[in-house]
RNA sequence: GCCUCGGUGGCGGAACUGGUAGACGCGCUGGAUUCAAAAUCCAGUUCUUUCGGGAGUGUGGGUUCGAUUCCCACCCGAGGUACCA
């Protein structure tokens, strides 16, 4: 019988289907363990070969687990909610509902033809109302959650109302926005409904906000921080702006040092924990307040060198800070004005391109130096950001290089405080052993010391206080998209109020068409039902508001890693009505072992998730508040793009050989219009695309060679590689083998056939253990010493392998196992039993069949995985640790049953005899030139 | 600029705590089998050589009996991040 992939893999698909055998249960006695995949977003495109590469690593992960006694859950789903259907939708008109339907269709078809093991029975579906039913339910739960500071965690806002209700606000320490006015328990009371919840709002965990936000003109939305890249939206490239809106946001700022302390428990990748703390960015220092000279107010900075502030010699604030108006001495007005209005005509983009750049103007104020009482000019500076801090920094020319090349070009002093340095050419900005010079009480102090001086000092005069400050702003949660999901509010007098619990899902609405509506609304605002009335609880026609009982919904849905954010919880309860998640699941399943996705969420999804996980876990609905112990990130799969070269101006595209010299335009063309030496068929490009009808082709040595070149595999770039083709002409098992063996999980890698053949000769050949010429030729002799070793060596080194992830030497260690079984003619089922549970995490429906034809009547996947018995490998030796004039050490290794005189060792360059063996005979060893270990008996 | 990771044959990559560098696979070369091909099997394959050797893990130093591995400086590449006060 020949090794029939296609059939052997399509019947036990369907076996394992049929017989649930992958599904995980919530009681067990077994110890259980949890393998998680990012869920993928399921494209128009379908899978690439790029998908897989984690979902295999994990698949093994889980079948390895699952061999060794592990109740294992591991699950996937869709992350079915996004842009590009809409944007389909908006193309075509087809419902996104029905484009994700079809997509998540041909993921399905895709997926199972890689064996994969997965828990189908627990699939969710951000999109799927059963679903984000439960993510409005924790909108509603963070929208009645305030952040405690004291206690340092979230809480339900009635505690925060008990204790307005007491006492007001002075007594309460919660994380609230900058603007919120305080008030006793006699005002508190006095307050109309309307003033209550506009306070309430100052403080909830998800609140409504008038913010800054960065808009995208092209895509009708407002975009976060992560979705632009380099001033332009991720997705298209369309240049964004700055707008005020009236917006959802999420405190996450509140568990800001929560979320970097938490990267010490979790055993994630190094690189990863930082973009993390860097994206945090914790910076203590202090605030300090200089009073402003003539005007009443104070100016508030914050820095991070209190200990400098005998070297500040001017401020600056951001052009859009809101003293700026006030403070101008009319003499400076218009040149302020001018350089506002420069400023705010120029986007971010181009504020960032010319850092080198140093502008500015004065505005005429001054402040008084707190100690000093020095009058110091007030200048406003692009380079200083109205969203970090306070919008104003002191400028210590002497030790910061910007604010040292600022004072240069406007002329402005310099004075040193540090002792011993020259400050002629370059501040200086170490916090190294250099005592400070002209600061008065901090004079003769190093930066340690002084630093706990002068926050002494600011705080015991009221000048200031030690301060922390973080980068991490607020995330925003609306978006003026339809497919996402509906935000579970209506607004009374225009206040947000929540829809009870027990009416959720709010359903998405349907509509006629996608886009704004014409007075730049939502695509909701197209929505005929979505209003809601209040008194019979349900959505009502927009027709029917009336502001008395009938009230307008939110227009905005919520943004796409809304769904991202607890999916990891759902799985262990996926079908349950009443709760989000039991609390016997989450007892029983607690958080995740092992995560694997990529590294290009680490500041979005994996931030966020940790996020909402600890909101949710000091609301008591969960039992741990880091959710994933350990997290892996896979590499990329790049493609192979191809070129073909344009000539300026002209339909002549040149082969890559001739491009020398001219003007060319490169221009991708699909790889699959290439041959393996970069040949391009021509006749096939021409009805690829209309563009190339007519197109010349200027050949050399008679062929068209394309350029090649490896980036990130992507529709437009014509270089997906669609794994369909790999299962058709090698099977699954041989492509899951061969993406491991590409290289380490971790590394970004080419994708590239060439060896792929070698994998699946490897399949063929182990096969020829079970039949040579189409015989069955397994027998039950016993096994020979030989191959016994050969054995427990693999089992020893598979299971050290997987256990360090290291996918790719152990698919090697089987092509060495089988390549010495073949020369032993090993064919006995005592040793090819083992290595079959061995490999069938990596090659499961190639294992499977054989493992029933050996007359088994279980699934191998619960086959206990073979256990590596040292005394097979016992190679008689001993090892003898040998130290040499008291340094040298090395080990050696002698054969037990030898009686050893001498030994001869060649290590150095001259020939010595041994001082010193510890452990007994041999008695000499003498070391001659040469081979490094050369032993005579 | 800063942070993180990496640099090993023609190629992908091994060498996990310092101990025979180049496992395994691809490719290539030769051979067996075959009328022939596919498939399969065997042997060889870092470079260099006067066949004794010699050189060799980005570069230059250092530690060590011994360094791909540890330390210092630099060069190159990938990813992240940035007038962050």
């Amino acid at each position: 019988m020949e090794y029939n992939f296609q059939e052997i893999e399509k019947k036990w698909q369907a076996f394992w289907a049929s017989h649930q055998v992958f599904k995980a249960d919530n009681q067990s006695k077994k110890p259980k363990f949890y393998v998680l995949d990012m869920f993928p977003y399921p494209s128009g495109a379908g899978l690439h070969v790029g998908h897989p590469l984690g979902y295999i690593a994990s698949d093994i992960v889980a079948r390895y687990k699952r061999h060794n006694g592990f109740n294992v859950l591991h699950p996937q789903g869709y992350d079915s909610f996004g842009l590009p259907a809409e944007q389909y939708a908006i193309q075509t008109g087809q419902h996104p509902a029905k484009t994700t339907e079809t997509n998540i269709k041909r993921y399905r078809e895709q997926l199972d033809r890689m064996g994969f093991s997965f828990d189908w029975s627990r699939e969710v579906r951000t999109s799927d109302p059963e679903y984000y039913r439960w993510t409005q339910w924790i909108f509603i739960q963070l929208f009645n959650a305030y952040y405690n500071t004291r206690k340092n965690k979230a809480e339900s806002i009635s505690e925060l109302i008990a204790a307005f209700e007491r006492d007001g606000n002075s007594k309460v320490s919660a994380h609230s926005d900058s603007d919120t006015p305080s008030f006793d328990a006699v005002q508190w009371h006095a307050f109309s409904e309307v003033e209550k919840q506009k306070i309430l709002l100052k403080y909830r965990l998800t609140y409504l906000s008038e913010t800054q936000v960065n808009w995208c003109p092209e895509l009708g939305t407002v975009l976060a921080n992560d979705e632009i890249i380099n001033g332009v939206s991720e997705r298209g490239g369309y240049p964004v702006t700055k707008k005020r809106m009236r917006q959802w946001s999420m405190r996450i700022s509140a568990f800001a040092n929560r979320l970097l302390e938490g990267l010490n428990q979790v055993d994630w990748p190094e690189s990863l924990k930082e973009m993390q703390r860097n994206w945090i960015g914790k910076s203590i220092g202090a605030s300090i307040f200089f009073q402003l000279k003539e005007h009443e107010e104070k100016l508030e900075v914050f820095t991070t060198r209190p200990d400098t502030i005998f070297g500040v010699t001017y401020m600056t604030l951001a052009p859009e800070h809101e003293l700026v108006q006030s403070i101008t001495t009319p003499e400076q007005r218009k040149e302020v004005e001018d350089y506002i209005v420069e400023v705010a005509g120029k986007s971010d983009r181009d504020r960032q391109a010319d850092v080198k750049k140093i502008s500015g103007v004065f505005t005429g104020a001054y402040a008084i130096h707190p100690f000093t009482k020095a009058a110091i000019p007030i200048w406003i500076g692009e380079y200083v950001l109205a969203g970090y801090g306070t919008g104003a920094v002191m400028a210590v020319p002497c030790g910061d290089q910007r604010d040292y090349d600022f004072a240069n070009h406007f002329d402005l002093p310099i004075i040193n405080i540090f002792n011993g340095i020259d400050i002629s050419e370059a501040a200086f900005a170490d916090k190294g052993q250099v005592k400070l010079i002209n600061s008065s009480f901090l004079n003769d102090l190093e930066y340690s010391e002084a630093i706990q001086k002068i926050i002494a000092e600011l705080e015991e005069n009221n000048f200031g206080r030690g301060a922390v400050n973080f980068r991490l702003r607020d995330a925003i949660f609306s978006r003026q998209r339809y497919w996402g999901e509906p935000i579970p509010i209506y607004f009374k007098s225009d206040l947000p109020y929540t829809i009870d619990e027990k009416n959720l899902p709010l359903t998405l609405p349907e509509v006629e068409k996608y886009l704004p509506t014409s007075d730049g609304k939502p695509p909701l605002g197209n929505a005929k039902d979505w209003a809601w009335d209040e008194a019979n609880e349900k959505v009502v026609p927009v027709d029917q508001i009336d502001h008395k009982t009938i009230f307008p919904i939110e227009l905005n849905t919520m943004p796409g890693w809304a769904g991202s954010s607890w999916y990891f919880n759902r799985y262990m309860d996926a079908k349950n009505t009443d709760r989000f998640v039991s609390d016997e699941a989450v007892e029983y399943w607690k958080a995740v072992d092992f995560y694997i996705g990529g590294s290009e969420h680490a500041t979005g999804h994996l931030l966020y998730s940790r996020f909402w996980q600890k909101a949710l876990f000091d609301l008591g609905y969960l039992k741990v508040d880091e959710y994933a112990k350990k997290l892996v990130n896979q590499g990329m799969i790049l493609g192979n793009s191809a070129f073909v070269y344009r000539k300026k101006g002209t339909q002549d595209f040149l082969s890559k050989g001739l491009v020398n010299g001219h003007q060319v335009e490169p221009i991708h063309v699909d790889v699959s219009l290439v041959n393996s030496s970069n040949e391009l068929d021509i006749d096939k490009v021409r009805t690829w695309q209309k563009d190339f009808e007519k197109a010349k082709f200027i050949l050399e040595d008679g062929k068209y060679i394309v350029g090649r070149e490896v980036e990130k595999m992507s529709k437009s770039k014509y270089n997906v590689v669609n794994p369909d083709l790999i299962c058709d002409t090698y099977g699954g098992d041989t492509l899951r083998m061969y993406e491991m063996f590409l290289g380490p999980i971790e590394q970004d890698k080419p994708w590239n056939t060439a060896g792929i053949s070698g994998v699946h000769n490897f399949l063929k050949k182990f096969w020829r253990l079970f039949y040579k010429n189409d015989q069955w030729v397994v027998n039950d002799q016993v096994s020979s010493a030989e191959s016994l070793k050969v054995m427990h060596q693999t089992i020893k080194k598979v299971t050290e392998d997987i256990e360090r992830l290291s996918f790719n030497t152990c698919v090697s260690s089987f092509m060495i196992c089988v390549n010495e079984l073949t020369g032993l003619k090993c064919h006995n089922r005592a040793v090819l039993e083992p290595l079959l549970i061995l490999l069938s995490p990596f090659a499961p429906h190639f294992s499977e069949e054989l493992w029933m034809q050996l007359g088994h009547s279980q699934s191998i996947s619960i086959a206990p995985f073979p256990k590596f018995d040292p005394s097979k490998l016992e190679e008689k030796t001993k090892e003898y640790p040998v130290s040499f004039n008291g340094k040298m050490r090395f080990t050696l290794k002698l054969s037990l049953d030898l009686s050893v005189d001498e030994i001869k060792v060649a290590v150095m360059k001259e020939e010595k005899t041994i001082a010193q063996l510890n452990g007994g005979s041999p008695k000499k060893i003498i070391v001659v030139p040469g081979k490094i270990i050369n032993i005579v008996i």
